[in-house]
DNA sequence: GTTAGCACTCACGAGCGGTGAGTGCTAACA
DNA sequence: TGTTAGCACTCACCGCTCGTGAGTGCTAAC
């Protein structure tokens, strides 16, 4: 594999990843001038087939890359690191004077991906390790029922609406609340249930209530909050011709219908910079001739949150690689700016 | 239009309905026994095409019910009033013992819908009148901020992390919460942003605070809160093949992806139980080949949600009305149901 | 090692006739 | 007067053939 042969390569695949059409020998050597008549580039590219980098549709049509070729592409990119790009003032004009409240956020930033990039893009919130107990709150809300207010490290507020004796007035829920905050402090979610039925003897007067509370937090340990994925650009798949077969498009909608799902896939594991799947290397049968681009982003508490793009393998990984990362930076810096009041969300 | 007339033109819908293809005349005298020829069949259809009614996609195809002929079908089905269905017990079923946070429920009853249906479905939350304030609650979160938390009679929280002054500790928020509660009590966040300005001369010690706590509110007044639209279905409606044209599909997705305008566009207006918009009457090119079918639910708080579905014109009206129906019902009686805890919400 | 030339392949689109579902019209029938 | 049988006619659809052209692989000359 030598320099010209990566040369060549690459001309064929940014000519495929712009026209979507298997490219011929004869149009690498007009467009991209190499100095080299078609009959080379001929002998070059049946090599580069026989390497695994080509594939061809059928015998009288060009080639087209194939994944490893892509894979080669990428890592290349991904190493000479000059995914700097000119739209980062364009991306912080995004989000210059919006609302700030964590969704908003998650769903714009999504529009704003997928419009740069014409792809699909998904955005998952930030998400890590236990939140810890700051400070809890019960607050009535009716006759008989009191809103369960969980204030945690990673501004994350959990509030469900739980059932509490009549005779219970503003001010005794709120002793009950300082009570409750002194002794759940520091602690996660998780204890927190085991820590309230251990509470029941002192507070005697309200022991079923406080059952109602320990339920409370059993429910939201393992219950996994059921983020919110956002997603935008999902219209944009079509324009490609790759997804001109019904089935295909029936397959990739109905997954990103299935939020979880689609969360399970696009949501990065490592803590490596980028994550780029090519094609089948996704191992998601629907995905099959896709490729995920992910990317992470971090808040001050710590957490991680993903942004990703789905697209035809022949994407435009430069690009999208270069707008993740400038996104990816851009909601560090929203999530995670010291000085700044953090962003709460309300979880369900 | 007599009575023969009108029982081969359910036919023909009905058949249409099923088929989606151009229904000739052998078809309705042989599938449905109306005991005439198909000759006679012919002169019929001749005339309802003349009273525009079928449409003829070409000479010697068979004939289409045109959106008039959808109209008549469902009005005389509206009239009829027999939408009484056996799938309540199923309806009701979807939703035992599940968790019941308003999302939740809105998203699951989309899914539900649309998996009953087999067509596109949407939900929208409850909303209303202005709701009125019950309870505020100042919540520290962190170091020089705090949560605000309104509880207003319709159940919905609304929650912002504003900046606070360093020095008001868990107790001192406590009491100005007290304070608040007592002047916003009753009324409208609109009138609440006006209330505060004038109590900056008694709690004079917090000046700016209350400035930035007036803002809130002030933010929240016009800030209609961006609803959450659940949609559910969406991959189901690649199935008929009246979307097999991408073009089409493109349209009515890139309209359900901007969920703002979705939401228009079903928000129901009058105080109808159902609401049928057949095609063109939508008046939105998108759906111009559409139908949209829509049902209100209602909460304990006299608010109103919208549930509905999107399909084909040749939708199967009876069922859609009918799942419709019970999942209006059911929905507001888990939003209704007296003695119960109310649903709340966070808004955003 | 590179290039010109040439025979060969094969997807694609245009043109074409056969097929069949469905119609409108007419004439006969009850 | 309404219903029906019969028949000629229309036209979308399907499968077929064939010409076209982009692209290849191979060979021979530079």
């Amino acid at each position: 594999m030598d320099e010209r042969k990566y040369r060549i390569l690459q001309a064929i695949i940014d000519d495929y990843i712009l026209t979507a059409e298997p490219v011929g020998s004869r149009t690498i050597s007009r467009k991209y001038d190499m100095g080299l008549s078609s009959a080379t580039i001929r002998n070059e590219m049946s090599d580069l087939e026989e390497l695994g980098y080509l594939d061809q549709p059928h015998v009288s049509a060009g080639r087209i890359p194939s994944a490893k070729a892509y894979r080669l592409y990428v890592d290349q990119l991904l190493e000479s690191g000059q995914l700097k790009s000119d739209d980062e003032a364009s991306v912080r004009a995004y989000f210059a004077g919006r609302a700030r409240q964590m969704e908003d956020v998650i769903d714009h930033a999504a529009q704003v991906i997928s419009n740069m990039t014409n792809y699909l893009a998904v955005v998952l919130p930030p998400s890590g390790r236990q939140p810890l107990i700051r400070t809890v709150q019960l607050v009535p809300v009716g006759p008989g029922s009191a809103l369960v207010l969980v204030v945690t490290d990673s501004g994350i507020i959990r509030d469900t609406v739980i059932p509490c004796p009549g005779q219970l007035d503003h001010d005794s829920l709120y002793a009950i609340s300082r009570q409750l905050t002194e002794e759940l402090e520091g602690h996660s979610i998780e204890e927190a249930a085991a820590i309230i039925s251990g509470m029941t003897g002192r507070l005697h007067e309200s022991a079923r209530f406080l059952a109602s509370l320990s339920d409370y937090f059993d429910a939201h340990t393992d219950a996994k909050p059921r983020r919110h994925v956002a997603v935008g650009g999902t219209s944009k798949m079509l324009t490609y011709p790759e997804y001109s077969d019904m089935e295909k498009v029936r397959g990739l909608l109905s997954l990103v219908e299935t939020r979880d799902r689609l969360a399970a896939i696009v949501a990065q594991h490592g803590d490596v910079a980028f994550t780029v799947r090519i094609g089948p290397e996704s191992g998601i049968p629907e995905m099959s001739d896709c490729s995920i681009v992910t990317a992470t982003y971090s808040t001050r508490a710590g957490e991680q949150g993903t942004i990703g793009v789905i697209g035809p393998t022949r994407m435009r990984y430069s690009r999208v690689l270069s707008v993740l990362g400038t996104m990816g930076q851009q909601l560090s810096e929203l999530f995670g700016a010291a000085g700044e009041f953090p962003e709460e969300e309300s979880e369900r």
